[in-house]
DNA sequence: GTCTATAGCTTGATAGAC
DNA sequence: GTCTATCAAGCTATAGAC
């Protein structure tokens, strides 16, 4: 039992940016082993399942870190204004500034998206309706804090398509800026 | 010479639809093999550069029908409100409701990517420019005719990516029935 | 212009030593 | 837990017959 290179949290978050840059095919075992400093065979011994389990691990790394520190802010005693504020940031900060695109882009592409399509759909929903919730608090109606919401989440999944497809991240930066307006009206 | 079995028009559609699925490193050989009819060597034919001249074809085809299009109906005589609605009925014909995404997003990604950056970007920008004109030509100063078509492209692929992953089509329908109002203000 | 056959490389994955 | 070595299968691409 030689010593671990990489912790497993170090290791997701390596895992992470790789299918952020590359998606599910291109990214390759090589292309992951690179990143990670670990060999394939290692990588096999931390991850069984193969690259799905990768994928699935990641995935739900990342649906806590969004429970646990993007979307924890909404959760706090502050005004609204400042919740929103501060889950903006730490949005901003997930996505190096539009530099990285959404994993649920990236990995609903292809011929093997069928195996995560039930997770990503989770994921999606359930940031929804956090955002959701966060409306209603705000003073909004179902269908209206509905709609905001999901507002929030196309300009948002938009904006970080257009910055990888043109690398102008000002529309990912207004985003941000427009997303107290968008879920409470301020 | 034996006679062609699929004509180039014919042919670069079938490959549109396999890069818009599959994105340019999952859209194996294989598959497109299996998409066209036609033999690798017979692809290797049509296309002697390889995987990345089907991709800049299929870009400039995609470009040329864009042009002739989708957004053709912007050059006619109707009233602004006609042009945008049958715009926009020719772009929910082109994405088949929602069922497809877009190129600009699906072959951003990925290693290879570098190599057609240029011409997405390029793309992207003529598509930017004719909205923009158009929301010009409905009154809008010069910023805010350009913050409203970005949006409007934004809402696109937003909503695209949405549903993709989630299968929720309704929110690209909103898209497109919203552009009338964000582009014309009608 | 399409085909079969094939070359050479990369892929995802495994066996077994340390 | 990591490594080197290896495997079969898949990949892009090419040669040459019809």
């Amino acid at each position: 039992m030689a010593r671990a290179k990489i912790n497993d949290d170090q290791l997701l978050e390596k895992l992470t940016k790789v299918f952020q840059v590359y998606g599910y095919e291109g990214a390759s075992l090589s292309l992951i082993s690179e990143a990670t400093g670990l060999q394939r065979a290692s990588l096999y011994h931390r991850f069984p399942g193969g690259k799905e389990q990768m994928v699935e691990d990641v995935l739900s790394h990342v649906d806590q870190r969004f429970e646990t520190y993007l979307l924890a802010p909404l959760k706090t005693e502050k005004s609204l204004g400042a919740r929103v504020r501060e889950m903006g940031k730490r949005i901003n900060e997930f996505y190096v500034g539009g530099r990285r695109s959404c994993l649920l882009d990236t990995l609903s592409l292809g011929k093997q998206s069928g195996a995560f399509r039930k997770h990503i759909k989770a994921s999606f929903t359930t940031w929804l309706g956090a955002l959701e919730a966060l409306a209603k608090e705000a003073g909004f109606g179902a269908i209206e804090a509905r709609e905001r919401s999901e507002q929030a989440l196309i300009s948002i999944e938009g904006t970080l398509v257009m910055a990888r497809a043109t690398g102008n991240r000002k529309p990912f930066k207004r985003a941000i800026d427009s997303l107290p307006g968008l879920l409470i009206g301020a």
